[in-house]
RNA sequence: GGACGCGUAGCUCAGUCUGGUUAGAGCGCUACCUUGACACGGUAGAGGUCGUUGGUUCGACUCCAAUCGCGUCCACCA
């Protein structure tokens, strides 16, 4: 037998057991063993990404239901995998190359290009794996998938190609947020509006027949150079007459009209609003319904272009603001400039200030999947949890447009489009096609985009499983069971997964969807690198042990509330941890060889109580788990090992463990294993170490060796067993607890022993605990009166205790004690009296409800009886 | 402009959906204890009336309304 160090050593059980784990095969998948199926699937995590917080409180979730799941007979299946993530890998290895070659990539050959990120995925991809490895992640590595692995990039071919056919993918010219730093387009997700402090320019422009001007205001003067309008609210009465009227547009010499949309606000600026049809998503659809022609006068480059004029072709945008300020100052244009706050749109990656550009790009109609995602989750058929989430999904997927999926990318899965190079035919084929379909040219071109890196996201639940292929595997566990992720994705991937298994496979992708909190610092702050404030799981592993961090994540893991991480809660868990071993090690320093789980245990009083408070805590934990309330999960097993076993049972089976009989000595061991086997999902690193050091080698015949292997431990016969009386122990706890309070308030050394007196009989069998853990000199159990002027008396349940401390006594202490509940009972029985003196309460509250106040009553009189008794004895 | 979340002990948070004992936990704090599982420990204790106001009810931290404060998301106000 190995002897337990004092302390747990996280650090050695961490490695060794993942891989004793993974070379057993625990965590995969099987399909063969005639169990029922349970599956999910890892949210993705991106190849350029390092472990933070919230990976590994979703990873921690994960894996505490898989293994929950598995420990309950189920064919437990967790699939990992890692995204391609195409702007923030592609943004990664440029930076890397421009630092490394001060290279840009464009000195480079797509192909080249290609072939860095490749091997830069290569070298970065394991450090996730390990990192989700070092978290005790039970996933099967045998179904481990990339997002661009060719099984992958079939599926999204297909997608692509069959929605191209049935109309679903289109291509055409359409306003698009383009981002001039990526050099790409945007969906409308990709997008965040930063509060910016920029300027409400006031520009005059005078009428091109006669005197006088119209003032228009924007925050984007250099846009002007593309105005081909200037609209007025048609109810405005101060530009009634100015309709159709034409204006000359400053620095340029084109006239343009002054015409009425609704959309204006008459009560913003000046009311009349300057159109920019090309730069302005707002005047792109007004120039629409206006007929007004469009100028495009900022490029891809957000360079001006010729369009703009010969003297600002060529300029960069911001550049071009000040230049046609100084030229309109120059020329008397400018009424008034006003400081001015406004939202500007940003790439949410690259944080480059975005252009509203009008580009030729592939676009995907969702109306009718999103009408069906919406139905799913208002039927039923996918349940969120926390609920409230179902409002944000029916209020997007009621307002949703097409979505922009084509990026001028490098980095993902090209769009498979060719165009024939002599006819421009398009083909969108699964493979290149060998010759035009039209023509019957030779040579044609591939697309040059990539898709949006959410198009393969979407396809997740079903691509890892191999679809289109009708495999075992997608037959199997899909639709997969729950779904854990941070409502941050909500739209980008969670709508588009429901969306993509409802068109390509008919079914939902999950049927629960479990949304976890955001974690945030020590004092409920946002983490962020600026801030300085962010916490390392790693860091944390190191110092505290994965065990610890997993514990902490859960016990805070309320559904619908951020969690709020520090070191103390992890100092906290750590001790848990440690606390758990060390009551282990306690029972494995009490146990002879012979004692095994095969031996039936004998009960006694605290057998009894403990078997109840284990059934208890593992049927409300099981049912915390199914609800996904994994905080109340590990605060009862906290409480249970804590409280009950170690600060409750323990010290009772002490006297057991040294006299007792081997079938006595059994029933800790078979507490003990039960305890690891609920907590295991949890913190499976230090149960498992605890595991092999103390049960391995007393298991019962047929019992797998490995704790990951074990099962749930509910419906264990020895935490079936009811016998014994049930208000002893609880009897026993109070009665101990004050004896050592009567020590303390008199101001009695607690190592000095004292005698004692109970007049609860009942409580005889736990004289020798009581007299041990209290460091009494005896304690006596008598019925009656055991008030005396020289003992010092304290009120319990149903009787009193007493210390015989003679001249150590300090009747004004005892008697203030007293008092002091005697008056708070008065006040409580008052408020009871007067609720159950109620005939409204009486006629209109529910039965129960009368009656446990009426017992309450009872017993507080009693109580109250007591203490008077007392202290009229004390004041003769 | 909409929608949602939060406001409970010094700190960080549970509890509120399903109204009913004396509102809980961890950390921190006070006093004491190195007792042979554990000082990453033990014992005893102090500390909140649940943002504010009003309503519903026999009864509200819990339900409703209003209000203040904080936070988040969505939305084309130049």
């Amino acid at each position: 037998m190995q002897e337990m160090e004092k302390a747990f050593d996280f650090n050695t059980a961490q490695t060794r057991w993942y891989e004793r784990w993974e070379s057993a095969k625990v965590f995969e998948a099987k399909p063969q063993s005639g169990k029922q199926p349970w599956s999910i699937v890892i949210p993705p995590p991106n190849i350029t990404g390092n472990l933070h917080m919230g990976h590994a409180l979703v990873y921690t979730l994960h894996d505490i239901l898989t293994r929950f799941k598995r420990a309950n007979g189920f064919d437990a299946l967790w699939v990992p995998g890692v995204d391609h993530a195409g702007i923030a890998t592609q943004m990664v290895v440029e930076r890397q190359i421009k630092e490394n070659e001060g290279k840009t990539r464009h000195d480079l050959t797509r192909e080249q290009f290609l072939e860095k990120i490749w091997a830069w995925k290569e070298q970065n991809q394991g450090n996730i794996e390990q990192q989700l490895r070092r978290m005790g992640a039970s996933v099967d590595w045998s179904r481990k998938c990339f997002t661009m692995d060719p099984k992958l990039n079939r599926a999204v071919r297909k997608v692509f190609v069959d929605s191209y056919r049935q109309g679903r993918i289109y291509r055409g010219p359409r306003m698009i947020h383009w981002d001039p730093v990526s050099q790409t387009a945007l969906s409308d997700l990709e997008v965040k509006y930063v509060e910016k402090n920029g300027k409400l320019w006031y520009i005059r422009y005078p009428f091109a027949d006669g005197d006088g001007y119209v003032v228009v205001a924007t925050t984007r003067p250099e846009t002007m150079l593309g105005d081909t309008g200037v609209a007025v609210h048609p109810e405005d009465e101060r530009y009634k007459n100015l309709l159709g009227k034409k204006l000359r547009l400053p620095l340029t010499d084109r006239l343009i009209p002054v015409v009425a949309d609704d959309f204006v606000d008459p009560q913003f600026g000046t009311g009349c609003v300057k159109l920019t049809p090309a730069h302005d998503t707002n005047d792109h659809a007004a120039a629409k319904r206006l007929n007004l022609d469009s100028i495009i006068v900022i490029g891809f480059d957000a360079k001006m272009t010729t369009n703009a004029g010969k003297a600002y072709a060529g300029i960069d945008r911001f550049a071009c603001r000040k230049r046609v300020v100084e030229d309109l100052e120059n020329l008397a244009l400018i009424e008034k400039i006003e400081d001015y706050t406004h939202q500007v749109s940003v790439s949410q990656r690259s944080e480059a200030v975005l252009e509203p550009l009008v580009s030729t790009q592939w676009f995907m109609d969702v109306k009718m999947a999103a009408h069906e995602s919406l139905e799913a989750v208002k039927s039923g058929k996918i349940r969120f949890t926390p609920q409230h989430w179902e409002s944000v999904w029916e209020h997007w997927l009621t307002n949703i447009q097409d979505w922009c999926i084509s990026r001028q990318l490098v980095w993902g899965h090209r769009i498979p489009a060719w165009t024939c190079d002599s006819c421009n035919e398009l083909h969108v084929e699964m493979e290149a096609p060998s010759k035009c379909a039209k023509c019957g040219h030779q040579s044609l071109t591939q697309d040059h985009d990539t898709l949006d890196t959410w198009f393969s996201s979407a396809l997740w639940p079903f691509s890892v499983f191999g679809w289109p292929d009708k495999t075992d595997d997608l037959q199997r566990y899909y639709p997969t069971d729950v779904l854990i992720t941070s409502y941050d994705i909500l739209f980008f991937w969670v709508a588009r997964m429901v969306m993509s298994g409802l068109t390509w496979m008919k079914d939902i992708p999950f049927r629960e969807v479990y949304f976890n909190s955001l974690v945030r610092d020590e004092h409920g702050q946002k983490m962020s690198k600026t801030k300085g404030n962010v916490v390392d799981p790693i860091q944390s592993m190191d110092d505290f042990g994965t065990d610890a961090l997993r514990f902490s994540l859960a016990i805070m893991a309320a559904p619908g509330t951020d969690i709020s991480i520090s070191k103390s809660r992890l100092e906290t868990s750590r001790n848990f941890c440690n606390k758990l071993w060390n009551a282990a090690r306690f029972v494995q320093m009490n146990l002879t060889p012979e004692t095994t789980l095969a031996i039936e245990p004998e009960f006694g009083e605290a057998e009894y109580w403990m078997a109840r408070r284990i059934k208890l805590c593992l049927t409300e934990a099981t049912r915390a788990i199914e609800h996904f309330r994994f905080h109340e999960a590990a605060e009862t097993l906290y409480h249970l090992v804590w409280d009950d076993f170690c600060s409750t049972y323990i010290e009772l089976a002490k006297v057991n463990l040294q006299n007792g009989t081997t079938r006595q000595k059994v029933a800790i061991l078979h507490f003990l294993d039960i305890l690891l086997r609920s907590l295991h999902p949890f913190i499976p690193f230090v149960t498992e170490e605890i595991h092999e050091a103390v049960i391995l080698e007393r298991l019962a015949d047929g019992e797998p060796a490995l704790l990951a292997e074990r099962a749930w431990p509910l419906a264990e016969p020895i935490i079936q067993t009811e016998g014994g009386n049930s208000s002893l122990i609880p009897k026993f706890q109070e009665v101990l607890s004050n004896i050592l309070r009567l020590k303390a308030d008199n101001s009695i050394d607690p190592a000095m022993r004292v005698p004692a007196l109970c007049n609860l009989p009942e409580l005889e069998p736990f004289s020798e605990a009581i007299k041990s853990l209290a460091k009494l000199e005896s304690v006596t159990f008598q019925n009656g009166d055991i008030s005396s002027p020289s003992r010092a008396l304290a009120v319990v349940e149903g009787g009193l205790v007493a210390l015989e401390l003679k001249d150590k006594k300090d009747p004004a202490v005892e008697k203030a004690k007293l008092e002091k509940e005697r008056d708070k009972l008065i006040q409580e029985l008052n408020s009871l009296n007067a609720r159950l003196n109620n005939p409204d309460f009486l006629t209109k509250a529910a039965p129960k409800a009368i009656e446990s106040q009426r017992q309450l009553s009872t017993e507080k009189e009693a109580r109250l009886k007591t203490i008077q008794a007392i202290l009229g004895v004390d004041n003769q």
